[in-house]
DNA sequence: GTCTATAATGGGATAGAC
DNA sequence: GTCTATCCCATTATAGAC
């Protein structure tokens, strides 16, 4: 192969691990299934990283950085509330329904990082960076609507992440889309119902839900 | 080590293994660990089973049956609702602070599950139980407040599961208590919310919310 | 049924030529 | 920087004595 930069290297490197976990699982990421996939020797790989510890570990901050945000931020201005929850939600669905192997691969990647003391910390980043990105997709859904929540934005972001999680866990599980669907109704009724009007003169319409 | 019959050889290692996948992760859980942990040698093992592979499926399916059905099932009949809910959620919460483990192992196995084609099915299997244990919480608590659900009870049992996941992948992630019982809160204000008396002449009760 | 010993494989990592 | 060849270890699984 060519001559690369290290820098490239590891990017090729992490690429093709990533395609590796989506299709094949976490387990199935050896090294040698790894620079199959780049189309590399096996010594390439560890000229660019000292260990596959230490691919994983930069492997989990990149990805951590940029999952999620695609779907979540299909924001639509000026729509209500219910509809902005429920139009995110519903892209991510797609998402998920699209490319399963994906959010498996963050779910294994969660779990791993649990387990190694030397990778203390990552879970949590990797959550902290959810509920970040939640927060910033109900605070836009607010402003883009003049409401306000009624709740500290931080509880709210994380209710939404504790059932964007279990969707999808629940989607992985049976594959029933239309399930999905009604979980996607009720989770986009329910936090709407924490959102109030700006201004204190106009209540809040009567929280509508959908017909069962 | 003495005579045992194959069945209760099974038992022994199935036991081991869970205890070894617990405390340390099922990428932990090799055949030699499993027989340290279980005090016997290799080859008995392969007596009682094929194959690791087989040995993890017996005890998926094993677990599988006698699982959360302890802390959800904890009861309180004549209490409201909202609150054998709350009860119910704050049970299943303890029970994850003493045993992180477990509930890491079962995300694990059911991971496993999904990326084995040979396991095909068991992973939602395992929602199936889920779903229909809290199908059972459900109509238990309703019946004994003399209430009954406005929503089929397989879309919210299946929403008591997303809420049940969710909040566990987020204390699991950051370990925050106070976070997590909030969640609780709000989940059991929600589901409750979706039950109305018996008798018609008497309409349901304002939905009644925690405070922020 | 249980054991020790060993085969057979796959994996992470490195040496050393180019 | 890249490659081939190799080392070394852990693992699953089995052979064969008892």
């Amino acid at each position: 192969m060519a001559r690369v930069s290290v820098a490239e290297r590891r990017t090729l490197i992490i690429e093709a691990a990533l395609r590796t976990i989506d299709r094949d699982g976490l387990h199935a990421a050896s090294t040698r299934a790894i620079v199959a996939e780049a189309d590399m020797s096996l010594a390439s790989f560890h000229y660019a990283f000292d260990s596959r510890g230490a691919m994983l570990r930069e492997l989990i901050e990149t990805v951590v950085g940029g999952e999620r945000e695609a779907a979540l931020a299909t924001l639509n201005p000026g729509t209500s509330i219910r509809d902005t929850l429920h139009a995110g939600l519903s892209a991510y669905l797609e998402l998920l329904r699209r490319e399963p192997g994906r959010e498996q691969a963050m779910f294994e990647l969660f779990h791993h990082a649990l387990r190694r003391p030397e990778l203390e910390g990552l879970a949590a980043t990797q959550y902290e960076h959810y509920h970040d990105t939640a927060k910033g997709l109900l605070a836009a859904a607010a402003e883009s609507s003049r409401m306000r929540w009624r709740l500290p934005l931080a509880t709210l972001a994380r209710q939404l992440i504790v059932v964007t999680d279990g969707l999808t866990l629940a989607w992985l599980a049976d594959r029933d889309d239309a399930a999905a669907r009604r979980g996607i109704d009720l989770a986009a009724d329910w936090l709407s119902g924490f959102a109030e009007p700006l201004d204190p003169a106009h209540p809040a319409p009567a929280q509508e839900e959908t017909a069962p």
